[in-house]
DNA sequence: TTGTAAGCGTTATCAC
DNA sequence: GTGATAACGCTTACAA
């Protein structure tokens, strides 16, 4: 083995033919037609060599980079206790990996939004942009649009032309607290799992407080809180609830981590779940199944929100116009015990 | 504004000098002495133009792609829980953002080792490897090792020259053991927190099986299973411990995560921790802190361990020969209460 | 101190 | 079907 790289020069002249033809049969470039023998020269030559092409040169000149970023608007540390993010991680690798597109991940923190992810984008350093976690607050997302960069949010923008995959977060808060409702709670206390920038914090919220609304109950925002992401924040606020002097039966919670932290301000306050209040969380991470109570929870599809916005971001790289670029996918309320059970609900169970 | 991209060749024409120049200015290129007045011409012209330098093209000229990888050796799926990984992601992102890198992240299955990430390599799309949780039997390594890649594990692999950052899993492992046969415990059982192929998952329980042993213990090998890294590992092992006939009254477990699932089954047997089992988990994941009862558990110094490997890395790639290249970092006994207190030590607090 | 010119390893446009 | 040849946009000897 020579010390040079190992080029396509190096496979062209090892089976007899142009570079042209090496990169023609590699790339299996459609609408071309190679001999059988030559196609299989060709191969033979770039195994025997083990011949990898240089995603450097490749980029330059096909103009794709064959990367895809996923970039997270958040603060530091605010990942360091994401549950979340895993799942979606573990879901856009899978989806990609078979087109051959890689992962580049970054995290812009929501004071340097313009800069750096534009940045990215102009560097052509990735093709393609997921954007986890949108804040209404974010100007550089419409030059994304305006560039017509190929971009698919997990989340959603009110009344814009991004291409998205979400769920519905309203409806979905909504029927969590109406079940808190259900069972006889009319003093429920809300933890935002984030700042209301972010569009599915404040949906959430509006979620709560449209089933209030439904049900005759009057909103008081004594009973609100903002936490921003991290468990400890859970932990903080649900403190803050408890040494106000609302009265509260319920709480729900943005998000399951944040919910946990909730969970230990409780029990250290020495109330116990459900009896002395019940909690509902949001997302379903794999946790919460196992957790003492099990939590009861709004399941949000997280690798099938991966996955989709993989799929649409290929399509979009692809040329395609995806069938539907705007995509809600459903939720489910999983009721389990963190916030018992109406006297009416167990009658049913037991029929 | 036109239509084609702006390259350093209008920078260089609206700033008056050669391309030569705008490079050497833009990059700060260490010896060479630019006129303060040129220097100023060069930087106000690309900013009024918004010159962001093409990746692929620099990458390609001045071979280095500027993008550190982070391989994750696992099954699919299995990152989705995994609470460690984000912590190191979080301190990842934060250390190499300021040198201007990027974070690529693929995860790849142990049967396609040697495949997958050499690839990477040899396609030059990466400059140096962060690779988290190697095996024993991945022998794409030492390929690694034979062409001089700058890498770095985070684990290690006993006798090797590779650079690593890890901590001591053996020892951590015997004090979390030797803290619970304080406690009184001699049946103590152990799930591992993956398969033993995994350096850290051998050495957590060869630090078990040594505790044992140091104190007049003799091993039990019925006591022993084999997680997988998720949660429902934790909870299948844990019943199959409880469903066999062996008498216990401690465990050790690998990893906070599976840690929570062994919990689950154990409550779920009516069992109580401390009192009837005690367990001792390994990471100090955030939540640890906040679960019902606070999980005793080694305490990771997981954003450390991600800034040293990046830092070491770093110094890979600038060509220096890094002081250290490889660091054990402290660990930590954290003593929480899932584990209760021996008669002496309660007394010893009551002091 | 600055400019000239030669790569870097591909892909893409045309001829043949 | 296959092969020259010209981009792609930048860095870097080397020369001036």
């Amino acid at each position: 083995m020579t010390n040079h790289r190992v080029t396509s020069q190096d496979v062209a002249e090892r089976a007899g033919v142009s570079r042209t033809t090496v990169s023609l049969v590699l790339n299996n470039v459609p609408g071309v037609k190679i001999s059988p023998q030559t196609r299989r020269r060709v191969l033979d030559a770039a195994s025997e060599l083990n011949y990898v092409p240089e995603a450097a040169a490749q980029a330059l000149a096909s103009r794709r980079a064959r990367i895809i970023g996923l970039i997270l608007i958040r603060n530091p540390h605010q990942i360091a206790t994401d549950a979340f993010l895993t799942q979606i991680l573990d879901g856009l690798i899978e989806t990609i990996r078979p087109s051959g597109m890689r992962l580049l991940i970054d995290i812009v923190e929501p004071q340097h939004q313009k800069e750096t992810y534009l940045q990215l984008i102009q560097a052509k350093h990735i093709d393609g942009i997921i954007l986890s976690g949108p804040r209404y607050d974010d100007d550089a997302l419409s030059s994304l649009l305006e560039v017509n960069f190929p971009a698919v949010l997990l989340g959603q923008i009110p009344d814009s032309d991004f291409a998205f995959v979400d769920v519905d977060n309203r409806a979905a808060a909504n029927s969590a607290v109406a079940h808190l409702i259900n069972l006889g709670h009319s003093r429920i206390a809300c933890i935002t799992n984030a700042p209301l920038s972010y569009t599915a914090a404040l949906d959430r919220l509006t979620g709560y407080k449209q089933a209030l609304t439904e049900n005759g109950i009057t909103f008081d925002s004594e009973l609100i809180r903002y936490g921003d992401f991290v468990i400890e924040s859970g932990y903080r606020q649900m403190h803050s609830l408890l040494a106000s002097n609302v009265t509260m039966s319920a709480v729900f919670i943005g998000s399951d981590t944040l919910a946990y932290g909730a969970v230990a301000a409780i029990r250290e306050r020495g109330l116990r779940i459900p009896q002395d209040i019940a909690v509902v969380g949001f997302d379903d991470i794999p946790f919460s199944r196992y957790s003492d109570p099990p939590l009861t929870t709004v399941r949000l599809p997280a690798g099938d929100l991966a996955r989709r916005s993989a799929e649409i971001l290929s399509q979009l790289l692809a040329g395609d116009e995806p069938e539907s670029k705007q995509v809600i996918l459903e939720t489910q309320l999983v009721v389990r015990d963190s916030c018992g059970a109406s006297r009416s609900n167990r009658r049913m169970k037991l029929q």
